[in-house]
DNA sequence: AGGAAGATCTACT
DNA sequence: GTAGATCTTCCTA
């Protein structure tokens, strides 16, 4: 029986969530569907002192999800897809954890008429990619996947792997440190 | 009402 | 490696 991750996991600095959401396990209900998929790359995010971030630019009613409690869904839209995030912040701080890529576990029959390919390595290689394979779309947008009614949850999986990090992905301005961080040589990170 | 930007993806050379 | 597609949202007028 393994138990999912409650608030106080992501009431923590972000770059720490990102870190230890690697290996975790996804999962999504949808109808009669199950999606799983094993967490192999995430990026964190801050706010207004992150030139990257969505918050930097203030509260505006799309990114307000952001201020919300940790353990909800950020979900936004670039260039026509949808971008999964998990709030993830000390308490009246601000920021998320973008999912970037995972490893297809379950329901990958179905992920793969999701996406209309049948190469299981493109399937969910990249945040834009992740979403359409788990019908992940912003009316999802705030929900708390903490709670035993979510359809979402993180769940406990691997803790023997190593982790490497890098600049982010497709930021013009990016901070100092590292914040992207993924599983090394694992075929399913993005990239 | 119109333009521009963006945490992307795909197809092509 | 680069160009073009595509769409949600914001900003200016």
């Amino acid at each position: 029986m393994t138990s999912i991750f409650k608030r106080i996991f992501f009431q923590r600095d972000p770059e720490n969530v990102a870190l230890d959401l690697l290996g975790t396990k996804l999962v999504r209900k949808f109808d009669l569907q199950i999606f799983e998929g094993m967490i192999v790359e995430t990026e964190a995010y801050y706010g207004e002192k992150d030139p990257a971030s969505r918050a930097y630019n203030g509260l505006k009613f799309y990114n307000k999800a952001m201020w919300s409690l940790p353990g909800n869904l950020f979900i936004y839209n670039v260039h026509k897809y949808w971008m999964f995030n998990i709030v993830a912040h000390y308490p009246n701080e601000v920021g998320a954890v973008l999912i970037r890529a995972v490893e297809p576990l379950t329901g990958i029959e179905e992920m793969m008429k999701n996406r209309q390919i049948d190469d299981i390595y493109q399937l969910t290689k990249g945040p834009g990619k992740l979403t359409i394979a788990f019908n992940i779309d912003n009316s999802l947008n705030e929900i708390d996947i903490t709670s035993e009614k979510s359809r979402i949850h993180i769940v406990k999986y691997k803790t023997d792997f190593k982790i490497a990090s890098s600049k982010r992905i497709g930021v013009k301005k990016d901070l100092k440190r590292n914040m992207r961080f993924f599983i090394d040589s694992n075929r399913y990170v993005s990239k």
